[in-house]
DNA sequence: GTTCGCCCTGCAAGCGCTTGTCAGCACCCC
DNA sequence: GGGGTGCTGACAAGCGCTTGCAGGGCGAAC
């Protein structure tokens, strides 16, 4: 009848520092004298209780202040209502941005969140190799991890959806922007604004992390050279590593490169531009006086530091990624097992102009 | 003997996408020739199974690519290997930061990191009134978040350790920084400079939220002043919301008070030190030859804007909390049930020097 | 008045694992 | 050589929940 008698040979049971809440659903199927059967009916709604029963055990479990153990559920129905998120960093701000927009869909839907971070090559590894996610999860939600196709198989195995936000991973439904038309959006306001020598602070092409992102953003920046009629220099396309500190080192050298510097730069990403806002203040360099810059991103300084950028919805990538995610899920339960494929979802960008970036100085 | 017709009833069974890693322990004790008990000891390597058994296991257990199934094994033991992590925004800074200490501490001892966002009103009235955490999480770390007995109440009813981080709880363990000391260290900076004339730009005291962070570092504010002899305005106080927005209106306050601007604002947070830069600069004022700025946090973003500000651990007080609260699951299951009690481990923070404080102008 | 059918509810199996208890067995010492 | 001693491993009872199946009760239709 009572909870605890209910379990009586337990001994090195797990630290019940409260003793509170640890009614089970026997203890509200003999409350409402009825069983088990149609309490777990009467909670989940199912159509064969009828009102007056439902109202009983609703009032049980209340009074017993019960709630259904996702554990012992989970464990009959297959499903354990959890998502996993996997993140290259955490702490920065895309990143933390995305999370932010994956959170709110999840949460409004009952899902929990597990975080990954796998910051490293070592944690890049073990998580790959023992797929800690296996059993947990629901779903999984890659956010900016290029991924090859071992990691992407190894990834499947798991037997749940699969999804991507910013990086592209074959055969896998993703949600990003157009990378391409993004960067050529912000060098072709550079030149509209009149400059003809325009640098480029992006990210290495064939660093480790193969990020696909810089690539695109670079063949957007010497496309809309290439249309407007200007010859794109190697030498002014250097690699910030999409920090500031990198953005700052990558500007000091596009200042000091011989045959003369740019009059504007397209930073990859905002913090890129942070860092090489500051080069430009140590040289005693004005901006947009002497140099334009413009970023990608907009990040939640770059409006403080008056910053043009070309803007992309971080959080709302996250939460499309997050949505269709669900979708499967529930979809899976009523249709057939295979889903809908590996489509992409694009979205939207804009330029948003600030102060940062202005004509060439005559 | 093989797993799928032991459950040859399961009509709506759960999407099976890839029909992989299916194995239950009952393969594997077939394969090993061995009892499931067997199998589950040799997997956790207690003492009683022999060597050659344990290798048999073994053998069998990545010969059918097994894992043990965390519902299954929570439902028995009562752990569920996961911790809850609650923060009231995700995507700032502080947060994400955070969350990266913590993440990396409990990544590292095999725990899931399981999201909370109490983003607004209802999600947060939501939280308490639902606990969604319940029977989910080992344990529970609250960043940053003020909570009402009410509240803590509900908390501990989950039964499983608390530790809170940034934010007092009352009764509960937290791993913070002394902000009165911080603050006064910023101040101090400025009095040695020869500053009198000092603002300050903190939080709202009354405010919904009711942070008490802003509460002791404008009392540190304070007392640094009083101890070099300067009667505190109270029209130098200033709200900013501790966002650079509100950093910014609350400089742009500062610059046109009545009977004469500050030659220093302590700002109580980098991102509104940011805000307050700026406000500097559309004001045509120079920084620091006109107007000091110190902030506090050394926020990623501080170097590059060359904030001078007293530097806090985040992601170690993020990491000390999460190995708080292992330690009392640790320590749980062989010790008494009461654990340490509600002690606070205060973090070191230390000046950083950069270019936005200076002399007053003569 | 009987029969049929429907609605509600209970029974019990089982999800995959842990663990107390106990049987079997080899080995050792007296 | 017999009884102990110590291991190893099997058995089975759950953990808390979901769900197929069957049964009971009752109104409607014949």
């Amino acid at each position: 009848m009572h909870a605890v008698p209910s379990f009586p040979s337990r001994r090195s049971a797990p630290a019940r520092s409260g003793g509170l809440s640890r009614a089970s659903i026997v203890d509200v199927a003999a409350r409402a004298g009825v069983s088990v059967a149609t309490v777990s009916r009467a909670l989940r709604d199912m159509p064969n209780v009828s009102p007056a029963t439902r109202d009983r055990v609703l009032a049980a479990a209340e009074e017993l202040d019960y709630t259904v153990s996702p554990l012992a559920s989970g464990l009959v129905t297959g499903r354990i209502n959890a998502i996993g998120v996997v993140l290259p960093y955490a702490g920065r701000w895309f990143f933390a941005e995305a999370l932010r927009g994956i959170e709110e869909v999840l949460r409004g839907q009952g899902y929990d969140l597990i975080l990954h971070v796998l910051a490293d090559d070592d944690r890049r590894a073990q998580f790959f190799q023992t797929l800690p996610l296996r059993r947990r999860v629901d779903g999984v939600i890659i956010v900016a991890l290029p991924l090859d196709s071992r990691e992407i198989g190894a990834l499947r195995s798991l037997g749940v959806p699969l999804t991507g936000v910013a990086e592209p991973l074959t055969g896998v439904h993703g949600e990003r922007v157009d990378n391409v038309g993004a960067a050529r959006l912000a060098v072709q306001h550079l030149i509209n604004l009149g400059h003809r020598r325009i640098g480029c602070i992006g990210g290495d092409l064939n660093g480790p992390e193969r990020f696909s992102v810089p690539g695109w953003r670079t063949q957007g920046y010497r496309e809309a050279l290439t249309l407007a009629g200007i010859e794109p220099r190697s030498g002014w396309e250097r690699d910030g590593r999409f920090t500031a500190d990198g953005g700052e080192l990558a500007m000091t050298a596009l200042l000091s490169q011989p045959g003369g510097a740019p009059t504007a730069v397209f930073c990859q990403s905002d913090e890129m531009a942070f860092g090489a806002l500051r080069a430009l203040r140590h040289s005693g360099l004005r901006c947009p006086d002497d140099v334009s810059i413009v970023g990608l991103d907009d990040h939640e300084l770059a409006h403080t530091f008056d910053l043009t950028t070309v803007a992309q919805p971080v959080a709302a990538q996250g939460a499309a990624a997050a949505r269709w995610l669900l979708h499967q899920l529930a979809g899976a339960s009523t249709e057939g097992p295979e889903p809908v494929g590996a489509d992409v979802n694009f979205h939207e960008v804009r330029l948003v102009l600030r102060r940062t970036t202005g004509r060439p100085p005559a």
